[in-house]
DNA sequence: TCCCAAACTTGATCCAGATCAAGGAAAGAC
DNA sequence: GTCTTTCCTTGATCTGGATCAAGTTTGGGA
């Protein structure tokens, strides 16, 4: 279990020191942190958050993935936002969070209790500042979205996905071809993308049969043709 | 025009006094944004700023209407965001924005230069403080938002607009019957839904004749039956 | 007052993606 | 190993909303 590694980590060591919310914190302030944070691991599948119950922690995503999800009347659901290491969930100031935060893989959280975490951002303009860029950075990607969800059709909405995928997975790397994860089934994709599940299954083979990508096997996709791909997301450049 | 009534207001009779970005200043802080700000407006139709342009004023939108709006290379476009009295343009730490602002109706903002606000934001936890909270409820919009873009059907994003109206210009009002204004046209209200202009034309008719609401012209309506407005959104209670 | 352009409505037809349906492959569980 | 369940693919059909195509209303300008 994962769980010990991580209760003994120092932040020092931490893999998404350099992003995180302390991503510009000094000496003095991760010795506060330190003192503060519990580590905690959900197994996939694993509600991390309800949507409307009151949010005793604030976290720091670790390992993993995990999605935002919105449910209509009659059981519609629509993911909100993709939470990737290094991504933070909860606000300050608010007392509850307005969808559900479900653990998509296996996930690592680093939490902070929120209300002396909330003391600590009062206190700490290091952290307001960063904290204020992640939601700035969560808006644009969530227009970006908006504009997929209204406007794009099946074929674009999957190359801008795959897209997406390979410029967070491959960082600053020029064009990794290198075969990558797709963290979630076709369900969840379906999910995110605002699309059913077989659609997803359609376009992503026909993507392959037009030789933009192709499958290492069902979780693994490598990008044989970088240039088509982001034609195919229908993207201004 | 407005520009002369505007130049000569004062901070202490804005309208949007206790909403804005200003809503927790004192008046020592008043009186360094009475140096700061300038009025402008714009007519209807007007771009206020173009995407990627270098951002050289920030602003409150004191009275209008203004979207913000993506386009895709072939040129179809997506409102991601509609800007209404007391919301905020421009953010600290970015540059330039990643859509165009365009003045829906007429338009008049309260502006300020970048680089001097962005120096007032540092040293005025209070201004820092309600940039995030604004910023936060715009995320909330946006998650809204596109649960709606993704899983809505045309009559159940109909209605959820004409709520949104009515909850934001009926502010605390139970539930007004008063008519109320339709701020843009059935095209951009296509554009802001994810629809074409004959289907919010074709939805909006439908909603008239099932009796939820009624037309005083083109663009005023009235909620004959708020419970079923309110069912029609599909959203959970 | 009349004209013109922009905004809106309404009807007919089409199609991308949903829905319905049936297997097939992979990954745990025992 | 084999059983079971979950995930994925593929095919057939259906449908909500887009698209195409006329009109009609409205309001502003000369």
């Amino acid at each position: 279990m994962q769980l010990i590694k991580f209760a003994a980590m120092r932040c020092g060591d931490c893999p998404i020191r350099h992003r995180a919310v302390c991503a510009r914190c000094d000496e003095d302030e991760f010795q506060t942190l330190e003192k503060l944070k519990s580590y905690k691991t959900y197994a996939a599948g694993d509600t991390i958050y309800w949507r409307g119950e009151p949010l005793e922690y604030v976290a720091s995503l670790v390992t993993g993935v995990a999605q935002l999800s919105k449910t209509l009347e009659d059981g519609r659901t629509q993911m909100v936002g993709l939470l990737l290491p290094s991504d933070f969930i909860g606000r300050p100031g608010r007392e509850a969070v307005g969808f559900d935060v479900i653990a998509t893989t296996e996930v690592t959280l680093c939490r902070f209790q929120r209300a002396p975490f909330e003391k600590l951002v009062d206190e700490t303009p290091h952290i307001a500042q960063r904290l204020m860029e992640l939601a700035l950075d969560e808006l644009d990607a969530a227009r970006d979205w908006m504009m997929l969800l209204g406007r794009k059709t099946a074929r674009e909405k999957i190359a801008t996905f795959v897209d997406m995928l390979v410029r967070r997975q491959n960082g600053a790397s020029p064009n990794g071809d290198q075969p990558f994860e797709l963290p979630m089934t076709r369900d969840q994709i379906a999910n995110y993308l605002g699309l059913t599940l077989e659609t997803v299954s359609r376009q992503l083979n026909a993507l392959k049969r037009d030789g933009v990508i192709a499958f290492t096997d069902r979780k693994h996709i490598e990008v044989v043709d970088l240039a088509a791909l982001r034609l195919a997301t229908g993207d201004d450049v």
